[in-house]
DNA sequence: ATATTTTTGTAACAAATGTTATCGTGCAGG
DNA sequence: CCTGCACGATAACATTTGTTACAAAAATAT
């Protein structure tokens, strides 16, 4: 759904700087909504600094499903390649600076780029990863209870714990603010 | 994780045709495991007539994944790709009819067949849908309920409730069987 | 046809998780 | 320096879901 880009071909560099000027740099407040619930994604979103999350609105509850910070990029690959309406949005928890790059670019981008010996394979180890990634995120749903999310969390992504607003956690977790502070309290008094 | 393959690209039949012949077709009975969870996935599976189930284990707990039927493939994707153990055992649940195309030739395939006209934008875009597949299926997981999951599942792939044993179907849900009973006589009480 | 295994339903109880409400803390904006 | 507001902790209670156990029905093997 959500893809990384940039920062996963270094190697390219000059190829990005020719289209830096198409990007819109912006400094944006927190809770900017970059991208909204229903509509069609017309840009791909890089972070220079700050964080965000993207979310989905289930009947006024936000389900957090993914975050990001700096140099990373995301584009709500669904919408963005099928001209649909996007499922989640996109908003910022800090105050960032983000680049928009419009989809007509990218697409011009991937264009000239598909005789670049080497370039598709890139594309579909990227893709093979963000698809290995939402698996485990699935695998890891069925088979784990949220305490051990948490864990997982805590060991493997400390960063997302140490900056992202709780509440928010709890609901990329799947579980209510009040049980994340269980979980907590429950772990401290373990040790 | 898994991929369908073979028939999203009815176009190269021709090429296909080609690999037939290394292909080892096997009829096997009902509950054969046909990729072990921690061995490295060897083969490419393409199901000819049956009923497959993906599931990993949890101590001792199955969690099934993914459903296969007639006409379907499948790989385990990372352990493929990577070399990798799988995280996945592959299962038949009727007894089923299955070609297995060792991965080499399916190396070579993708080698013969990366300079074809169109064969790489189709790559994409079936690796996007089935990131699109698990990032549905993730969402749903976050926002819905196991009653609107097993509802979802009752309209969009009834097939699946028709021919797979409910037990499967409960733990694809993610809860107790005992939980998938209590739903589906709530669900005749409200007719 | 009979025996055996698999699958399903249901009840009773236990554990996990959600909801609502309240309180305290800290921080951002006036 | 105040004053809200966002955030987090906790308690009390409600609801959901899991677990275990048992029985019946259905499928499968002998």
């Amino acid at each position: 759904m959500l893809f990384h880009f940039k920062d996963k071909l270094p190697q390219l560099n000059h190829y990005w700087d020719k289209y830096l000027e198409f990007q819109k740099r912006i400094d944006v407040p927190a809770k900017t909504v970059l991208l909204k619930e229903g509509t069609v994604s017309g840009n791909y979103i890089f972070l220079e600094k700050g964080c965000i999350r993207a979310y989905i609105n289930n009947n006024g509850v936000e389900k957090t499903v993914q975050f990001f910070f700096e140099n990373e990029g995301l584009a709500s690959l669904e919408s963005f390649l099928e001209n649909t309406p996007s499922l989640l949005t996109v908003e910022t928890i800090e105050s960032s600076i983000v680049y928009l790059l419009p989809k007509k670019f990218v697409n011009k981008l991937m264009a000239d780029l598909g005789s670049e010996p080497g370039f598709v394979n890139m594309i579909i180890k990227m893709m093979a990863e963000r698809q290995i990634h939402y698996m485990n995120e699935f695998v890891s749903f069925i088979r784990d209870t949220p305490e051990q999310r948490y864990l997982n969390l805590l060991h493997k992504k400390p960063h997302i714990i140490q900056r992202v607003p709780q509440h928010y956690i709890a609901s990329y977790l799947g579980i209510s603010r009040v049980h994340l502070s269980r979980i907590k309290s429950a772990l401290t008094r373990k040790k």
